[in-house]
DNA sequence: CTGCGATCTTAA
DNA sequence: TCGTTAAGATCGCAGC
């Protein structure tokens, strides 16, 4: 393959960058947009294309030949804007420093260098891509020579010239001299525009062509202006004629691409202020490895026994064969007890034949040997997700992972619980260290069991560089969590929640797959009908899982009035085929098949995957270091939307039962977002209500419509009801109105009689938003903390939408906390009463259990007092219960 | 083939 | 523009 040359037009994207982009200063007050942009443009190329040979093209500064020739040429151009000029020697050093190769040579445009050197290294045996949106530069393209401009990410060549002038490239000197070039003030024949003029070479092949031949054209206006035109048709041919003999280099390996100087990257991003793009040429340290061991004889392990035993505070980390903590065998363990000493301990590395790896001490005398450790209620375990390990110890050693559980996921999420990032190793770049990651440990292995077939001197660096991350961690995050107030959430609530929540998992909740199957069935059965039915009255098969087909059919076809319209097309949600519904038998069947497809794909489908073959259980993941607010997620299956509300999602709910002999508890919190903030706001009527134990929807009701509770309506209380919730979200009358189909006046009008009754809740929010605009953040009644960041930003929307993050986070969050707290008081009273009663869900408001029959009454005693107790509020905390053979309601 | 955004639906 | 917090199925496009 032939070697590639990108020429690029330098002055042209700094133009377009300074354009491009809004207006961006540093600290300094030195503008830097321009520089981004071209930054941004030249990166793109590099990534897109991986050049090798590359080509910096420069005008010159000061006037060109041209001006030799034509004394306005470009005579109407503006100077260059202050703002730009001072941008440029941070342009010129970004590619000096990224060792683009470049050339400004006087007296001649960029235009012209470019030119010489397509011709020159084409000639040389190079494929030449100038990189360019000048349409001057198409008169170069040849079989070896196109033109890409990246902006529109469109390649020119000889055929796309033919196509779009209707012109070969060598005929468009002649064109654009006619046509002349307002820009840059090249005159041309006045009054012929491109298409006369690619009319009038298409036909007289030249410019010569067409003057030899002009007397024979029949008399016209335009041959009159061509005549009288003449010679600055020809300065315009001279003027945009590129000059093909400037001085370049011969060698065209001059403009072979380097690595990039990453010191001089560094100075010009650092004085800019480009921190994302500094990131990339960060220096990394190490990590020192030499305080790094494996131990692989008794003598080693007892000297590692010694040493640690002075230790409050371990860092811990398992190696295993899987991912599932229930199926994962241990490979090896590594502990860390400072920065200088950890040590990995093998114990189930393999050869490729399977054989035990030689020289590694056997599981249950390492196990035996570091109890005391793992068990210890004295030593602190410092480790990254420790969830994990507590499950791997529990199931496979049969130890419990003992002492305060320091775990760096959690103390970076309650930092910050929006971040997506919480990778111990993107944690660790992030403090300028670099750890080897596990694709490279186990060098592209794809087998579940990889880490067994590491070596052990790999396994060992690997190992021991996750429990120092760790460490390095915590050393980072313990004196933010402490500034923070942070410290009793992450110790006393979020750290002993890890062990419960690993057992929630490891119980996993029991499924009838019997029952699930013929569920299977029935429904393929049902959605084999619908689609045939819907097939039909659409008059054509398409596929109804796909909105923009949906829409289609409905919308074009069937010419049904469309409602909202989406960024790519036509809605078709819920709301919008339900309008549909009285006019025409389509939409009615495609609801059904939505919602049924929806269960079938979902749950049903998803949940016989998902059973545990071993157990017939499915076991959830609780993720505790996801949600902004607080609250938990639940994963694989998420257990927290399983269906409720219509009876075919009830169906379901009765696929899940208990074990023999059991029977499952189900404990919510009733309105526990309202009780929080009654708490909060120490509004009297929501206060007394509460206090009264008030059916607080029929309450609001009688408020709002002016009316005794005795005489509330179903309807009036749903409308009440979606105050209340909507209430807690921050919303707008126009949310309400959306929400209850009413006008947005009388939306409106309801929102001013709740806040005329609930007038303490009115000033809780504008005390909230205003001290969140203090701060830049929120916080829960157990110091949980949200940072705010937009809540004083200029956009209204975005700010508006930090005003419902600052209302709702407090509550939401303080609810997320009170559960929490519920979790730990109820598993600790189960254990102390001796009671068999398991958790096995929490679905923010609501805990299940499964628990023999016989201990029925003493369990909801334990439940109904930790839960009611959990947090003392201003007003009681309620939990009703359920119970039954299955989850169904 | 993989990743990702958009749309839609499920829950509290 | 317009109601918070999640997970996940599916489509359809962009890029490899």
């Amino acid at each position: 393959m032939a070697n590639e040359l990108y020429i690029i037009d330098g002055s042209a994207y700094i133009y377009r960058a300074y354009h491009a982009i809004a207006p961006l200063t540093n600290s300094q007050g030195q503008y830097t947009h321009a520089v981004y942009g071209f930054i941004s443009i030249m990166r793109r190329l590099m990534k897109d294309k991986s050049p090798t040979h590359v080509l910096m093209a420069y005008d010159s500064k000061g006037p060109v030949f041209r001006h030799d020739m034509y004394p306005e040429y470009k005579a109407n151009r503006p100077p260059m804007p202050d703002d730009l000029v001072t941008q440029i020697p941070y342009i010129k050093e970004y590619v000096k420093g990224a060792n683009i190769p470049s050339l400004e040579i006087p007296g001649v445009e960029a235009d012209d260098i470019i030119a010489t050197a397509a011709l020159k290294y084409s000639k040389a045996g190079f494929k030449v891509i100038i990189v360019s949106g000048d349409k001057d530069l198409l008169q170069l393209i040849d079989e070896n020579i196109t033109i890409w401009d990246p902006m529109k990410n469109k390649v020119m060549d000889s055929e796309a010239v033919q196509q779009k002038y209707n012109l070969p490239p060598t005929s468009l000197l002649d064109c654009f001299a006619l046509m002349g070039d307002s820009a840059d003030n090249v005159p041309g024949v006045p009054g012929v525009g491109p298409k006369t003029a690619q009319k009038l070479i298409a036909e007289y092949g030249s410019l010569d062509g067409l003057y030899e031949q002009i007397d024979g054209m029949k008399k016209s206006k335009m041959k009159e202006k061509l005549i009288d035109n003449k010679d600055g048709a020809y300065l315009s041919k001279d003027l945009i004629r590129l000059k093909v003999d400037v001085q370049v280099p011969d060698d065209p390996d001059h403009f072979l691409l380097t690595e990039p100087n990453d010191d001089v990257l560094r100075k010009l991003y650092e004085e800019l202020e480009f921190t994302t793009l500094l990131k990339e040429v960060e220096v990394f340290e190490k990590v020192p490895t030499k305080g790094f061991a494996l131990v692989t004889t008794q003598s080693e392990l007892d000297a590692l026994l010694k040493e640690i035993q002075a230790s409050k505070v371990v860092a811990i980390d398992t190696e295993t064969t899987s991912l599932n903590s229930r199926v994962a065998e241990l490979v090896g363990v590594s502990i860390a007890i400072d920065l200088e000493r950890a040590w990995y301990i093998p114990i189930g590395h393999k050869t490729e034949d399977g054989d035990i790896v030689p020289g590694q001490l056997s599981k249950d005398l390492v196990v035996e040997a570091l109890k005391p450790i793992i068990c210890s209620t004295e030593i602190a375990k410092v480790g990254h997700n420790l969830k994990y390990d507590y499950s791997v110890l529990k199931n496979n050693c049969g130890v419990l992972l003992g002492g305060q559980l320091i775990d760096t996921m959690l103390a970076v999420y309650l930092l910050d619980p929006t971040r997506r990032v919480l990778k111990l190793d993107d944690l660790c770049k992030e403090l300028g260290v670099e750890l080897t990651s596990f694709d490279t440990v186990v060098n592209g292995d794809k087998r579940e069991d990889c880490f067994a077939y590491v070596s052990l001197e790999n396994a060992c660096s690997y190992a021991c560089e996750d429990v120092y991350g760790a460490l390095l961690l915590w050393r980072e995050y313990e004196p933010k969590i402490v500034e923070m107030n942070l410290e009793s959430l992450f110790r006393d609530v979020e750290a002993p929640l890890i062990p419960i929540l690993a057992d929630m998992e490891n119980a996993g909740i029991g499924l009838d797959c019997d029952y699930l199957s013929t569920l299977a069935t029935e429904f393929s059965g049902k959605l084999n009908l619908l689609e045939v039915e819907i097939h039909q009255l659409a008059g054509a098969v398409f596929n109804i899982n796909s909105p923009s087909q949906l829409g289609k059919i409905l919308f074009e076809d069937l010419e049904l009035p469309h409602g909202r319209k989406t960024k790519t097309g036509y809605s078709t949600d819920i709301k919008v085929l339900e309008k549909l519904a009285p006019r025409h038998e389509l939409p009615a069947k495609v609801i059904l098949y939505r919602t049924l497809s929806k269960l079938q794909s979902t749950y049903v489908e998803k949940l016989a995957v998902l059973v545990d073959q071993k157990s017939g259980r499915v076991h959830t993941s609780f993720n505790q270091a996801i949600t902004a607010t607080g609250r938990l997620s639940s994963s694989n299956p998420n257990m927290q939307n399983i269906p409720i509300r219509t009876e075919d999602g009830n169906r379901i709910r009765k696929a899940f039962i208990p074990a023999e002999g059991m029977m499952f508890l189900s404990a919510d919190y009733s309105q526990i977002d309202l009780r929080v903030l009654a708490h909060y706001s120490q509004d009297e009527a929501l206060l007394k209500a509460f206090r009264a134990g008030a059916d607080i929807h029929a309450r609001t009701a009688a408020q709002i419509f002016s009316v005794s509770e005795l005489l509330i309506t179903p309807e009036m209380r749903r409308v009440a009801k979606s105050i209340n919730f909507g209430i807690v979200y921050g919303m707008s009358a126009f949310g309400l109105a959306k929400q209850l189909e009413i006008t947005r006046k009388d939306a409106q009008q309801f929102i001013d009689r709740y806040f005329a009754h609930y007038s303490g809740v009115k000033t809780f929010m504008e005390k909230v938003v205003e001290q969140a605009k203090v701060d830049g953040f929120v916080t829960t009644l157990l110091q949980r903390r949200r940072a705010v960041p937009e809540i004083n930003v200029k956009n209204k929307t975005r700010r508006e939408f930090a005003e419902r993050i600052a209302i709702n986070t407090p509550i939401q969050g303080t609810a997320a906390d009170i559960i929490k707290l519920a979790m730990l008081s109820v598993s600790k009273e189960i254990k102390e009463k001796g009671l068999k009663a398991k958790l096995l869900l929490q679905v923010h408001d609501e805990l299940v259990f499964e628990l023999p029959e016989s201990e029925l009454v003493d369990t909801k005693a334990v439940v109904k007092i930790a839960m009611e107790d959990a947090l003392a509020l201003d007003v009681p905390l309620v939990a009703n219960f359920e119970e039954g053979a299955n989850l169904a309601k």
